[in-house]
DNA sequence: ATTAGCACTCCGGAAGCGAGAGTGCTAATG
DNA sequence: CATTAGCACTCTCGCTTCCGGAGTGCTAAT
């Protein structure tokens, strides 16, 4: 029942079996109906068997071990920031998610072309389906690409279309406008010259080259070297997300709160507001509200995984949803979602 | 001041020249203030120079003309979406966009990445920030796609990537699972032998060739064809939204109508409504309220145009709002923007 | 044709009110 | 000693009520 990897490691509140009854329920509750639980409705819902005045003075040992809160003198308790990070370590039943979903999204998978595009597009719907919230995922990035292949493609004499495709078999197309006219046939002379000296080679390897005296070959070169580095960098990684219905479908999540989530995805803040918290061991992670890094983020819940290939292509992939969300749910959709890429990824990329 | 080509041939009701000013402040206040509007404040805010009592009367007869409506017995009026239209083809000024903002947009496409799938992105996210609104852009697409050139890389001895490049510079990747092993000199002689042959050839012109013997040369072209055969097809094509922020922003726009809106974005619901309204001319097209095709669109206002190369490429670029927006920027935004888009596809396309 | 004046209507926010739900505390109970 | 019944208290929520303000149509005067 211990699950250490899914956060932080701070020690948590002493608290008593039944206490930790109560806190599940009141989690359970609040997260599917919404509303503060109070007492009675507990004592009556639950099977726990004890009154409500037991319940009552459980729920005050929680309070003053800050788990859960009372918004108002009177209205019940809602979990606490604490209290999620409790329910997640210590009182979660971790399900795998469940057969029928597992198969109806293997089917999806099948159903879909085989292009990497479509399937992070695909997880991104997929898992904000089943999590029920708005889903983020990003392509698969190499730690350090290798160059497998490139092509150029003349559209006009002085511009071409340069595709290069990566070991991990990401392509990457770019333009590029000649400082003088080039014809096709030298082109194609030259994209075979240079493949054949800098295929295998990563953005740094192949600038450290020594230089080659051919103007427009050493032209190529840059454009190839800095068009791989743009796939390094992590700065400008779209993020693909899905499922902004189901947060506006959320009552308490008005206009506002939805506005600064799509600022965030937008421009990349939310991808270096969580990325650097990422510890890199393989599971998925949980960050619950003021445990977020953002200021802005600390009214969501964040469930996430890297996926890919260790050391070779990892994307990432979660979901974000207000700090009351089904945390269970989510863990086993991102967690199950991560290990389908990452099959998918090592189908395509190692032999 | 007569803009026919905006939208309907319909005839409009006359209404007297001062009606005319009324009817134009009215739409002006209420887009911009968001309330309806009185014939107190209208007489003293505008510059008219007649009493309130004057402007009951031309009121009462606007909306006997069903230009304006009275949401209930007291509470000043708003425009129908007549009023809007009769607004939109007779009132508006059409200023062009503002000399700053063209120079703003300008800026941002050169600092850009030259590859279309950014532009259309840039022209999504510009659209939405200068029109204040909802943007949806589509990428180009040719009428007939002819293949220019095509690509064939080994990922795996079953795996291959293929590559596309269209006559119009559009570029397509499929990944090929191959029914047996070929290995990559097989795949680069295939190439060669087949890319001479087709080049040139739209999909149904592919098809139409006689067959050739080999087997898995047989294959190639099915995939070729088929990859050219989905450049064709509209059904799939992705629609760039952006600026939901602005939408959510609205107070008369909650959660409800935004999911809605959202729906419609993703799975093609929406190009599929619009698509068959358009009129080929090329100036921009507005669609008010209840003129829109589908059901699910008749709160919002529509504002639209292709771009591109007639009878090559062309996309579609827009931007969709409450029925209460600000049309005479709108307009403006997009024409610009369906321009400089258009001159970027000759740029790209033609020598 | 325009406008001042008037009686009327209706929205929207403030205030009031009771029901329901929840709480802490105390005293009784096993 | 833990549990629980009972009780007095508090607070929210939804309901009604109640104006003030803004707007309207109509009529009569200019």
């Amino acid at each position: 029942m211990s699950h250490g990897h899914l956060g932080h490691p701070d020690e948590m509140p002493d608290i008593t079996s039944r206490q930790r009854v109560v806190l599940k329920f009141i989690v359970q509750e609040y997260v599917h109906r919404g509303r503060p639980v109070g007492s009675k409705g507990l004592s009556e819902r639950s099977a726990i068997g004890v009154s409500s005045a037991t319940i009552r003075n459980e729920m005050a040992d929680l309070e003053a071990a800050g788990l859960v809160q009372a918004l108002h003198t009177s209205g019940g308790r809602i979990p606490t920031d604490k209290g999620y990070r409790y329910f997640v370590h210590h009182l979660l039943d971790e399900a795998e998610l469940p057969a029928v979903d597992q198969i109806m999204i293997r089917h999806q998978f099948r159903q879909v072309e085989v292009q990497l595009e479509r399937w992070v597009e695909l997880a991104a719907a997929v898992l904000a389906e089943t999590a029920g919230n708005v889903s983020v995922v990003t392509a698969p990035r190499p730690a350090v690409p290798r160059l497998r292949h490139f092509e150029l493609i003349g559209l006009q004499p002085r511009l071409a279309l340069l595709i290069l495709v990566t070991h991990e078999s990401l392509v990457r197309q770019v333009m590029v406008h000649w400082p003088e006219p080039v014809d096709q046939a030298t082109l194609s002379r030259l994209a075979d010259v240079i493949a054949g000296e800098v295929s295998g080679l990563t953005a740094a390897e192949i600038a450290a080259r020594p230089r080659v005296a051919d103007g427009t070959a050493r032209f190529v070169l840059a454009q190839v070297e800095a068009a791989l580095r743009g796939l390094e960098t992590v700065g400008d990684t779209e993020v693909r997300h899905s499922g902004l219905q189901n947060m506006l479908a959320q009552p308490e999540f008005g206009g506002a709160d939805a506005q600064r989530l799509l600022d965030l995805l937008r421009g990349g803040a939310f991808l270096n507001a969580v990325l650097p918290q990422l510890a890199h061991h393989a599971d998925v992670q949980v960050f619950i509200g003021d445990e977020n890094p953002s200021n802005d983020l600390h009214r969501f819940g964040i469930v996430v995984s890297t996926y890919g290939i260790d050391g070779e292509v990892t994307g990432l992939l979660g979901v974000v949803g207000p700090t009351r969300m089904a945390y269970g749910r989510s863990i086993s959709s991102v967690r199950y979602m991560a290990r389908l890429m990452s099959d998918l990824m090592a189908d395509l990329y190692s032999a």
